[in-house]
DNA sequence: TTCATTATTTGCCAAATGGCAAAAGTTTTT
DNA sequence: AAAAACTTTTGCCATTTGGCAAATAATGAA
């Protein structure tokens, strides 16, 4: 199945960190792979060095992985208009310890790390719009990991549902309550509670 | 009082993610401006919008900022060798909505926004280093926060006390206890259990 | 030192969350 | 449709944490 895929998103969210000509979107569109996943699928896997940075189109991915004593925990979901990648692997090129998976089915705009590399080494800007990026990206995930910590279980679902309003319901238990930080029979007494 | 200050803690932390020469390194430490602050002093308050940027050379800091219900919450403590800025406000240059506090007495080594524009148009790398750093701070910051919502409070505060030996029995129980996200009552019984 | 102030600990009880296993509900496979 | 596999809910009880106020300890000022 082909999807019939515009990237406006894509290109209009660069467009929010720094301008860009015709020639350099162009050939931004150029340098990408769509990619669409079925819920469930990997979009990267732990112990592989990531190779690719997923803009997502549509859909919602979440990054897991193993703690110590083998629970699978979500690390944080990430929605549409926003990229993924586990920075930290694929820029020192080591092997990753997170899977990014896709909760829904999804849209991807891929990059390879070639295709990276030719766009900073042609548009002069791109470094600087992908560093604004990356920082904003972070700057959010600790901005939203902070409170967390100081709101209790019920706080912290509401507070998921309001970001992902259709989401609560339709993935697992077990993915969502990782996230929140209890156990899944806690979050189905909190569900049941509200 | 005056400290003798090296700098070397600085640029060493520098060569780590880029290359500079004895004439870039002199020039760093030209626009460097030591600042000694007492337990308790703010190196920045919220409300401000924050024009230096600090590396910690010797000491700990903290950052916290009021919630809705006007609790004092410590977002995380920062120590030696480490930069300490609200790098959103200061980018953006709008007010900060975080108090960065000194800890224990500390030695900072100061860049205003000035110094930094210079580096910035006179060091062809400085801006690569600074994204590095920038970025590294912050993934240490999501990697640290994002599994605390997993463990319990003891859990929470054994760790802390692994990484700031020094300091659990000599700063506020408040500091310490709103960055675990428990009450000071809770932090004081977890204290005695251990 | 003494008083005043602030910080920490403690008691008491309530509320939140965990652990485990069984029951109920869903989905997938055959 | 039935069986199997998997997910979610529930019961029961233990543990953790919170809330509040009083007691104690530590700190700072007069």
């Amino acid at each position: 199945m082909t999807t019939f895929v515009t990237m406006d998103k894509l290109i209009n969210y660069l467009l929010e960190f720094g301008q860009l000509n015709q020639q350099q979107i162009d050939l931004i569109k150029g340098k990408i792979q769509v990619l669409e996943l079925k819920k469930g699928d990997y979009f990267s896997e732990a112990g592989k060095i990531p190779k690719q940075v997923a803009f997502i189109e549509e859909g919602i991915l979440r990054v897991c992985y193993y703690n110590s004593q083998g629970d699978e925990i979500t690390k944080y979901f990430i929605d549409e208009n926003n990229f993924a990648v586990d920075i930290n692997s694929f820029n020192q090129k080591i092997p990753s310890s997170e899977y990014v998976q896709a909760v829904t089915d999804c849209t991807l705009l891929v990059f390879s790390t070639e295709s990276l590399n030719d766009l900073s080494a042609t548009i002069i800007q791109w470094d600087g719009i992908i560093n604004k990026i990356t920082e904003k990206a972070l700057v959010e995930k600790v901005n939203k990991l902070s409170p967390m910590l100081a709101e209790d279980a019920t706080t912290r679902y509401l507070n998921f549902i309001e970001k992902f309003p259709s989401l609560a319901n339709r993935i697992p238990l077990s993915y969502l309550a990782s996230y929140l930080g209890i156990t899944q029979s806690s979050l189905s007494r909190i569900r049941k509670s509200i």
